[in-house]
DNA sequence: CCAAAAGTGTTGACGCTACACCCATGG
DNA sequence: CCATGGGTGTAGCGTCAACACTTTTGG
């Protein structure tokens, strides 16, 4: 059993995508009395210390993968956070304390986020409860969590239009209307359909599938998918890309 | 005196502009034997412990202002490392123990950067002796200060693309042709001097000064001035930017 | 045949690249 | 008067935003 650092933990905020809304991976934490009354339920993201001789990136990818069951996620790291008042919330406190840690003991976190569609992963939580919640209605989470979430999700506005990262929140293959609405849940604004497809048209490593959608009630769309190879192939510089 | 936390450091990647190339700030390490012979020198970036009852931001501030004198120094924090083997090098845990420090105790870094006109400023390095050596030339560090400048250097020309941060390497009055070529050391490029001047023109938020450069052996240049007001006044987006 | 989403072109404004010469100053 | 950098305009091309109708399918 190896050894955990007190100190320093990884926190993992995990964006998934439904076809719908951007969501965020909560877990509940409920604290109880003695005799086993409720005193308080909330939420935080979904976080672990590292251990001993772990590196971070190694502890988030851990985590993940008793999430997930999946090695190769997409995982960023994107802030640490120390203030030394991070976990003076008395309520962080009291359930530092039923939980065996002392909470004046200080522990910085390394802020890490990943993407994922929901719909193609099964989520192992163990004896924790945990729930997709979409990002704009997360409401107070434990400790200075609203703020690492606040700051993932800038950074994945930014990564997102910096390089194409955002086919991890679909599956494979996707049809360029759920990839426009993608970007448009995102950043929260709307494409005009045919400028958005104009631009794709441009993008080589966005490659046409011999394969349209079915079963819908509708003309069946054309499908595509993201190819590394070619985007690695192709690509000039970093003001290439933007969708 | 307060306690320092011997897990926890911050180094600084200190940019310096000359108007010539782009340094950072290194400080010399010497290794003497018991007899005072020297065993080895080089270089490392300027770091330190953090107390235990400070911010890590804080922290990096206090090196800076120990450094500079000035409390205002663009900072940037940009990246965490905490490889468990980061300080395995035999160099660094023959230097960590003549200072007194434990080889095998874990340390994780927090990494920022900070960018400042050399000229402007003068160094109190105390009893170290610092130098600023151009970035695309320095040697091996010590620990794993070059992965740590790497990236640092990486997310600063990142960051000089998304706004207008450049500015921190230049006095408050300076010439069109200064920021160029500032732009063209930073992302090691060329402009053609019309159409960066032309793009110029466009960014209301730099302003003429009723001022020309004076002294020099040629037609004098006008002045500029970056104002922060009318960017922020002025700004529509992240994609609103780049030079 | 109806509902629902897929798919498709044109125009005007603007930013980008490429490119060469005269100007003002100090020495 | 010369060396040095300062300063300027145009043309062609590509990308951007704005905008409305027809097509294909399942039910």
């Amino acid at each position: 059993m190896p050894a955990i650092n007190p100190n320093i933990s990884v926190d993992c905020v995990i964006f998934g995508y439904d076809f719908k809304d951007l969501n965020v991976l909560l877990v509940e934490r409920t604290l109880l009395s003695e005799k086993g009354d409720l005193i308080f339920t909330d939420h935080t993201l979904l976080g672990n210390h590292i251990y001993e001789e772990e590196d971070i990136d190694e502890a988030a990818m851990r985590i993940l993968k008793e999430l997930t069951g999946f090695e190769n996620i997409f995982l960023e790291q994107f802030h640490t956070f120390a203030h030394p008042k991070r976990l003076e919330n008395e309520k962080d406190r009291q359930w530092l304390r039923s939980i065996g840690f002392d909470p004046d003991n200080r522990v910085i976190t390394v802020g890490y986020y990943s993407l994922l569609n929901c719909k193609e992963v099964t989520l192992h939580a163990g004896n924790r409860r945990v729930c997709w919640v979409p990002v704009n209605i997360v409401g107070d989470l434990a400790f200075d969590h609203n703020l690492i979430l606040a700051k993932a999700y800038e950074d994945l506005k930014l990564k997102v239009m910096l390089g194409p990262i955002a086919y991890q929140f679909l599956p494979r293959k996707f049809t360029l209307s759920q990839l426009q609405k993608l970007y448009e849940v995102i950043f929260n604004i709307r494409f005009d359909k045919r400028n958005f497809r104009k631009k794709v048209a441009r993008m080589k490593y966005l490659v046409p599938l011999n394969e349209k959608q079915k079963g819908v009630a509708h003309k069946p769309a054309q499908l595509y998918m993201f190819s590394r190879e070619v985007f690695e192939m192709t690509k000039k510089g970093v003001f290439e890309f933007t969708i």
